[in-house]
DNA sequence: GAGTTTGAAACT
DNA sequence: CAGTTTCAAACTC
């Protein structure tokens, strides 16, 4: 239903100006009853109290997309309210596409804390949204990190990414004299992740010569800009260099598509697949393109498998695999056997982990190999996150512009979370554009990882290749790979 | 907090 | 595509 009709309807309903009123009644409209709606309007309430913060101020970055204008034309305002009723819960300012977070966590509640796991607020869309409105002050320009006046609408206009790029390398250091840095950076990120407090779940980077524009950088390899906790020096990574960066990214993905794509695929079908064979599905989710560790039997989160949560796979080329979540060979339960052996140290810090994956589970109980992983998603920084499956189509749903037009998932495999509430009505719309059909990583149901190799070759399906992620078909990988918008520009 | 180790990413 | 270098996170002391 056409939400603003709905607002007209109501508008004529209600003749008072009042929002509550307008809330309910808007709900109750969409949702026909009041039971229905009030959980529904209890959220909205929430936003509309929340005031200047729906748009990205007051630390909270907005995802909401640019879906808006063109929603709804030229009534500004009436568009952004009825667009942060559609969006409401597709707020947050970091993204972390490997880790889903719990979804039931605080949609758009938090801000500064960053404590809203799970709906990335992806690039583009904070692209968009600092277009779209730069008036509107958001954290990084209230962090003071980037004063001088270079505001992304003012900042000059790069035409192409060589352009962005270059313009990158020759941007003079002395942005760092302008950074503010924080006091002590370094040890910064390691206590609040250590801490295991809400903060943690963000991104956020240290890095000191990537300028934050590399996947070295966790936040832009996460999707997410820096912002002030990180610790980075020369940071790109923000929006008034937005130019750079999806010039960047851009050229990223032209080399490999998938660079951005979560590193840990879930299996949405993790209980079929996992029952079905599991010495060649160890786990219900799978690094991407599998790890490579020499030295670390796949037992520290140097891991990207066990980092992820996730046990190591065919497609991992790793040495002396004993992930705790699934060995590469398939072999799971000797692990406690091999941790002995190898140290009860690692067997605590393992049990420790996985604990620390799963809050939900008891103390010293190891998760239970035949459980989903899609329901254990992991952050990077041990913190449990819904299923990626919960937000693939929203993350960044970014989709300011749209662009996560994922057909309809398999809604048996999702649960109702708000987030999927939210998201439907984004499904609605059908403007993904072609390009990114091409080109999104969503849609090449047929990429390949290489066994063997760290780049990804797309749009080959080779049947003989076969993978355990890729076993059940490309659907699964659909529900796999977040709807991380290409940065092929779509005009 | 400093230094080391590790493996992904980037480069050649 | 394999080997090497660079990088930043993870880890140790």
């Amino acid at each position: 239903m056409d939400l603003l009709k709905i607002c007209d309807n109501v508008k004529k309903k209600s003749d008072t100006p009042d929002w509550e009123t307008l809330i309910a009644a808007t709900t109750e409209l969409i949702y026909g009853s009041p039971s229905e709606s009030e959980a529904f309007s209890c959220l909205l309430k929430r936003r509309s109290n929340s005031g200047a913060r729906v748009r990205g101020g007051g630390g909270t970055m907005s995802t909401s997309a640019p879906v808006s204008s063109t929603v709804v034309g030229n009534n500004e305002t009436e568009s952004f309210d009825a667009n942060s009723i559609l969006h409401r819960g597709v707020r947050r300012r970091c993204l972390d596409f490997e880790v889903p977070g719990n979804n039931q966590q605080t949609l758009g509640e938090s801000s500064s804390s960053c404590v809203v796991p799970s709906i990335g607020l992806h690039l583009n869309a904070i692209a968009m949204s600092s277009k779209e409105n730069n008036n509107v002050p958001n954290e990084y320009s209230l962090s003071g990190n980037v004063k001088v006046g270079l505001q992304s609408s003012t900042s000059p206009v790069l035409h192409s990414q060589q352009d962005a790029v270059q313009a990158v390398e020759e941007f003079p250091k002395s942005l760092a004299l302008v950074k503010m840095k924080p006091a002590s950076p370094k040890k910064k990120r390691r206590k609040s992740e250590q801490s295991g407090e809400g903060e943690s779940s963000c991104k956020r980077c240290n890095c000191k010569k990537s300028k934050c524009l590399k996947l070295y950088c966790e936040c832009f390899a996460a999707g997410v800009y820096c912002i002030e906790p990180c610790s980075c020096i020369d940071c790109f990574n923000k929006p008034i260099h937005e130019d750079v960066v999806l010039a960047t990214r851009k050229q990223i993905e032209s080399r490999n598509p998938l660079a951005f794509a979560p590193k840990v695929i879930r299996n949405s079908d993790s209980i079929i697949e996992v029952g079905d064979d599991t010495s060649k599905t160890p786990a219900s989710a799978r690094h991407k393109r599998g790890c490579n560790c020499k030295k670390s039997n796949c037992l520290k989160k140097y891991c990207e498998c066990y980092q992820g949560g996730v046990g190591c796979s065919i497609n991992c080329r790793c040495e002396g695999c004993k992930n705790a979540f699934g060995r590469k060979d398939g072999s799971l339960f000797e692990q406690d056997e091999e941790n002995e052996v190898s140290g009860k140290r690692v067997t605590a810090k393992t049990q420790q982990n996985a604990e620390l994956f799963n809050p939900v589970a008891p103390p010293s109980t190891p998760i239970p190999y035949r459980q989903p992983l899609s329901q254990l998603a992991i952050s990077s920084n041990n913190r449990l996150l819904p299923p990626v499956s919960h937000f693939h189509h929203g993350a960044s749903g970014s989709s300011s512009s749209g662009i996560y037009n994922i057909r309809k998932p398999d809604m048996s495999m999702v649960s109702h979370s708000r987030i999927e509430t939210i998201t439907e009505d984004i499904d609605d719309d059908d403007d993904m554009p072609e390009n990114l059909l091409n080109h999104s990583p969503m849609t090449n149901m047929k990429a390949v990882v290489s066994p063997n190799s760290k780049r990804v070759s797309l749009p080959h399906l080779d049947s003989s290749e076969e993978t355990p992620w890729r076993r059940n078909g490309g659907r699964k990988l659909i529900h796999s790979i977040p709807s991380f918008p290409s940065l092929t520009p779509h005009h």
